[in-house]
DNA sequence: TTTATATTTAGCTAATTTGCTAAATTGATT
DNA sequence: AATCAATTTAGCAAATTAGCTAAATATAAA
């Protein structure tokens, strides 16, 4: 269950439009790798891509894009997972899932007519 | 329809503890006004609450709760409505549709396999 | 063991952000 | 007209962020 901080972390992760795009690019870039349906889904190393894969696609120095990726994966909108000397990069589908979720509640409730419960007169 | 500048902009905003706790505050905070069962659920002043209001919950000073809520309408994630000398805040329920749909069309996408169509081999 | 590849860390600068106080603006009330 | 209430604007300082290059680390390959 993502807390509060946790949900700040990831909406400032992804109010930046460096990584907003590469988060999108993680989504929707079609690495090599991850269009190989000879490979089975579930092996990493044939659906992920890696730090340098994602760099190449932009203007940005390769530390510039690491650090960007260590604060996404430090909000959990990504992954990555070491695999001898590469680090594989995947979107986090479960805080994808909360957070859509989150939203989704807030809207319904709100609907509902179930906010405004509380009595703060003043 | 949000385009990704608008969706940056909205986690921006949501993004920073401050504007996020202001934002929750809009939302579940019960303003006086709010909870008016006497009043008809579609009457503004009934059931908004204006900048006053809210900077007395926090400990910042009154310009920069202004300011955070401008940013926020900017983000279109508040309505801010003039009438008279006030200015009535409300939660921008269509964003948070358009948003709720943003992620749960993210998350189906992915689980369907649609995402990664493309093919960038390098 | 040397070299190449993948990534991070350190240290710097420029730009942006977030807070403040004081002053300005707008509209309501006396 | 004078004052009060609600809000914004201006201008400042401190903190944070986002970029860079150079150096360090870790693993793989020759």
């Amino acid at each position: 269950m993502l807390d509060m901080n946790d949900k700040i972390k990831i909406f400032k992760a992804l109010g930046n439009e460096t990584r907003f795009k590469i988060f999108k690019n993680i989504f929707t870039g079609g690495y090599a790798c991850s269009i190989d349906n000879t490979q089975p889904k579930d092996d990493l190393i044939a659906q992920a891509t890696c730090v340098t894969s994602i760099a190449e696609q932009f203007d940005f120095a390769l530390p510039t894009i690491s650090r960007h990726l260590k604060e996404m994966k430090d909000a959990k909108i990504i992954t990555m997972t070491k695999n001898k000397n590469k680090i594989y990069i995947e979107p986090n589908i479960e805080t994808m899932k909360e957070i859509a979720e989150c939203f989704g509640t807030l809207v319904a409730d709100y609907e509902k007519g179930t906010l405004f419960q509380f009595d703060n007169t003043k």
